[in-house]
RNA sequence: GCCGGAGUGGCGGAAUUGGUAGACGCAAGGGACUUAAAAUCCCUCGUUCCGAAAGAACGUACCGGUUCGAGUCCGGUCUCCGGCACCA
């Protein structure tokens, strides 16, 4: 052992130890409890940030921790390897995205591997090698056979920068998620999973996710958007098409006033002669807060009061969601009175709140309009609603459905916000569909037994234009499966969140190239074994994307009856950003820290630290170059500690009887357990390493003031030195495992068990009473522990200070709280 | 607009069920060691009153309430952060 703690040196040898004793290769062993501990892959950018470094620091600690506590740990690692930024260093420096890739991916592994990440690279997943994407290719072909892929010709967002489709969750404020160029509309053929088939048991599914954090769960159900109501037939006049709405306010129904439909509706065609005016509606459509509208010359009727009722086009309603139509209550939705206000509508006012505001809504039966500066979206008591009036919105809702039921004008229904997910995307780094064109057949799946279909590396990537796919002529003609004839290969690729959609599962067994459908499947299968994930970390930007899908994914996996479960990740942790400054760390904003330098400059150990210690693991974290230096400094201080003393420490006895201890010796003793117990504890509840990390220190401190004289204080002194080495080890384990070895112990200390508290010797014998006047602390005083509360209640009385305090005044009660605190209620 | 989350010293953050507010760390100030500096070690460190100590008052965004006792519970207000956003 060196004098001076240097800590390159130390991590290089306890990294290279830890891989050659193969220490963290896994294996299923059913007669083991397992605790399997994901982190979220990275993409292969070629550069590890501070980002990945928290989240990946957050997950070896849990790892390492539950290895300590004797579960059999699968920890594995892997690398998102499709993706946009290949193309685009292809485009900029002209190298194979496939290179690039892989060279990064290189990079990253011993960047990962320099923190000392206790990760099984056996199972190492790379979702752009044939052996893996295969089975997106296969996931595919099942999904289409029962119905859950389609093609479909639809308006989709389109990038113009990107020259690429993009999912309604890769469009963040309509412009696009990556670059920020403003999204345009565009009609194309896409592949689409179905989601929506999943969208109730997706949503249903929310409130069994107990151990996951209470926003994600939120962002979900908002973006699942439930919404129950009623659809209902609307007549329209000299027409025999009826004009079908959804709505989800049927309470409301008598005070509809105007209609709406989307500018696509197919009926817009028909009630819509001025071409030029519908332009300009579409040119607006779903744009900006402006309401504009088109008066048809049409009117429907109003099933339930034959109110007599125009039909306009408008831009702000949407076919995608509901019928594409909508009845239109200005009364009592703002975005129908603005309308209503705009073209000069009529408002009729149908609900009334329970308690009538002054002025009232209605002044002698009309709508007080000069009150009525917005609409009552509120709930309240129906008037003017034929049978229905006087009852409350709540009971009125259900009487109106089942009338409109009755008398057949509709029915009940349900609409979810959620679309179905687009997954073609007109790039070349990615999954190739798994489709053929063929003139004669159409639309051919390609047969299972052809999979892969490989991506061809022979193509030259110029950034214009849409696929590179399809200038490569091996690719792109082949024959028909179905009839030999010439065909032409579906030349878009999978959105790259089909490949992280399962990868979790992949991870089950060993990589190269498997039959994953037989090794799902096979009974007590590796997959049983594992899954699910018992803890998944990672950042909240994939609460709805990357978490849904593999929600959805799982459901289908379950469904072509390769598992049994339904939800893929049983507890998930989604940690801070790392923040300087005020901001994100980013490039743009120039406020980077590079994890390489911290790790050159003070070696991991201390990077864990910091990351750990200066805040919860879901806030966000301040970087603080101060902060570095103080982590910095108590690693030093431990090494210290053991280097002064590892004479002591070898040669101390081990075995004492700690009850015959004298005072300092049994003061450090107690602590030593008190920290075993907080730091144990910090962990299981919420993994609060920041707390346990500061007793851990606290520990620290008292080691440093206690000075060892007699061979029960060395043993004493080795004991808590021991459990302070055993208790960093998690979080530190390079300087972990050095300071194991040179207080004379075989490696390895993360093979060592979890140090256990004895809940006796944590306790203490004394016990801090304080002593309270009102409820305002006035005294403390030393009692022993198990004093009863009657003598508890007289030390306080007696106490010197309450006395002075106290004098003459009387007094009204005491209250006791057991072994802890005494209050005196006295008067003036 | 809707839905979440959060507001505690100079700073990051503790306070687990209503019971000592500010653990631990950083920064700052003072001291020891040193020719000197760095490193290290020791002391002080919420605000105000006081020369200091003792002591007291105030203090967990703001206002009010419940309680013997509130950072914690309840009602209201403000601010910040995040998500969704014409979803009928």
């Amino acid at each position: 052992m060196k004098e001076k703690y240097e800590p390159s040196g130390v991590e290089f040898k306890w990294q290279r130890y830890w891989a050659e004793k193969k220490l963290f290769v896994s294996k299923a062993d059913h007669a083991r409890q397992k605790f399997y501990c994901l982190e979220m892959f990275p993409y292969p950018s070629g550069e590890i940030h501070m980002g990945h470094v928290r989240n990946y620091v957050i997950g070896d600690v849990i790892a390492r921790y539950k290895r300590m506590r004797g579960y059999n740990v699968l920890h594995p690692m892997g690398w998102d390897a499709f993706g946009l930024p290949a193309e685009n260093a292809a485009i900029k420096h002209g190298v194979h995205p496939s290179k690039w890739t892989h060279g990064n991916i290189e990079k990253m592994r011993r960047q990962l591997d320099s923190m000392g990440l206790s990760y099984d690279w056996t199972r190492e997943v790379t979702t752009c090698k044939p052996e893996y994407y295969k089975w997106n290719q296969w996931f595919f072909l099942k999904m289409l056979e029962n119905g859950l892929a389609y093609r479909k010709d639809s308006y989709v967002n389109w990038c113009p920068s990107c020259m690429t489709v993009l999912a309604n969750e890769q469009v963040i404020d309509s412009a696009c998620w990556r670059c920020e160029t403003p999204v345009t509309q565009k009609r194309l053929g896409q592949w689409f999973f179905k989601i929506t088939e999943y969208a109730e048991e997706l949503l249903k599914g929310c409130d069994e996710l107990q151990g996951w954090p209470e926003r994600v769960i939120h962002m979900q159900k908002n973006w699942i958007g439930k919404g129950e109501g009623v659809e209902v037939d609307f007549p329209v006049e000299g027409m025999e098409e009826k004009l079908r709405i959804f709505t989800t306010r049927p309470d409301t129904l008598f005070g509809v006033t105007f209609m709406c439909i989307a500018p696509e509706h197919p009926l817009t065609e028909k009630l819509v002669k001025d071409r030029k005016s519908l332009e300009t509606i579409e040119s607006k459509y779903g744009k900006g807060d402006e309401k504009i509208g088109l008066d048809t010359g049409y009117f429907a009727i109003n099933p339930l009061n034959r109110d007599r009722i125009p039909i306009f086009v408008a831009n702000f309603v949407i076919m995608e969601y509901g019928t594409g139509a909508i009845m239109s209550v200005p009364a009592h939705d703002q975005r129908d009175f603005d309308f209503a206000k705009k073209y000069d509508l009529p408002v009729k006012v149908v609900i009334l709140p329970e308690i009538p505001p002054n002025p009232p809504l209605i002044k002698g039966g009309s709508p007080n309009l000069e009150q009525l500066t917005e609409a009552y979206e509120d709930e309240g008591i129906l008037v003017d609603s034929g049978q229905f009036t006087g009852l409350r919105s709540e009971i009125a809702r259900q009487e109106i459905i089942r009338f409109i039921e009755e008398k057949e004008l509709g029915r009940s229904a349900v609409n979810y916000k959620l679309r179905d997910w687009g997954i073609s995307r007109q790039r070349y780094w990615g999954t190739p569909i798994p489709i053929v064109y063929c003139d004669r057949c159409g639309i051919v799946p390609v047969p299972e037994e052809s999979l892969p279909v490989i991506l061809p590396e022979d193509v030259k990537i110029t950034g214009k234009g849409g696929s590179p796919l399809l200038e490569s002529r091996t690719f792109l003609s082949t024959d028909c499966p179905r009839c030999r004839g010439k065909a032409r290969r579906e030349t878009d690729t999978m959105d790259t969140f089909v490949d992280s959609s399962w990868y979790f599962a992949r991870y089950c067994f060993e990589k190269g190239d498997i039959d994953l459908p037989a090794c799902l499947s096979a009974p007590k299968s590796e997959f049983t074994y594992w899954m699910p994930v018992d803890q998944y970390i990672g950042g909240v930007e994939h609460a709805v994307l990357h978490l849904l899908y593999s929600r959805f994914f799982t459901r289908v996996m379950r469904d072509l009856d390769l598992i049994k479960i339904s939800e893929p990740f049983q507890n998930l942790l989604t940690q801070g950003m790392v923040i300087k400054d005020g901001a994100k760390m980013s490039k743009s904003k120039g406020n980077v820290v590079d994890p390489n330098y911290l790790i050159e400059k003070y070696g991991s150990d201390t990077a864990r630290l910091f990351s750990l210690f200066a805040a919860p693991p879901e806030k966000d974290l301040e970087w603080s170059d101060r902060g570095v230096e103080g982590a910095y400094r108590f690693l030093n201080r431990i090494w210290g500690i053991v280097y002064k003393n590892r004479r002591n420490i070898q040669n101390s006895l081990s075995r004492v009887d700690y009850r015959t201890l004298r005072p300092g010796a049994s003061g450090l003793y107690r602590k030593t357990h008190q920290t075993i117990k907080k730091v144990t504890t910090d962990i299981e509840r919420e993994y609060h390493f920041n707390t346990a990390i500061a007793a851990l220190m606290e520990l620290v401190n008292e080691i440093t003031s206690f000075q060892p004289e007699t061979g029960e204080d060395r043993a004493t002194f080795k004991f808590a030195v021991q459990q302070v080495i055993l208790l960093l080890s998690p979080f530190c384990p390079h300087i972990a495992e050095e300071l194991w070895e040179a207080t004379g112990h075989n490696p390895s200390v993360i093979e060592h068990k979890w140090p256990e508290w004895d809940e006796d010797a944590a306790r203490e014998d004394t016990i801090e009473l304080v002593i309270q006047v009102n409820g305002k602390l006035r005294s403390k005083t030393l009692i022993t522990r198990g004093t009863p509360d009657e003598e508890m209640k007289k030390i306080a009385l007696e106490d010197e200070k309450i006395r002075e305090i106290a004098g003459n005044k009387k007094i009204k009660n005491v209250i006791v709280v057991k072994g802890k605190l005494v209050n005196i209620v006295i008067g003036e």
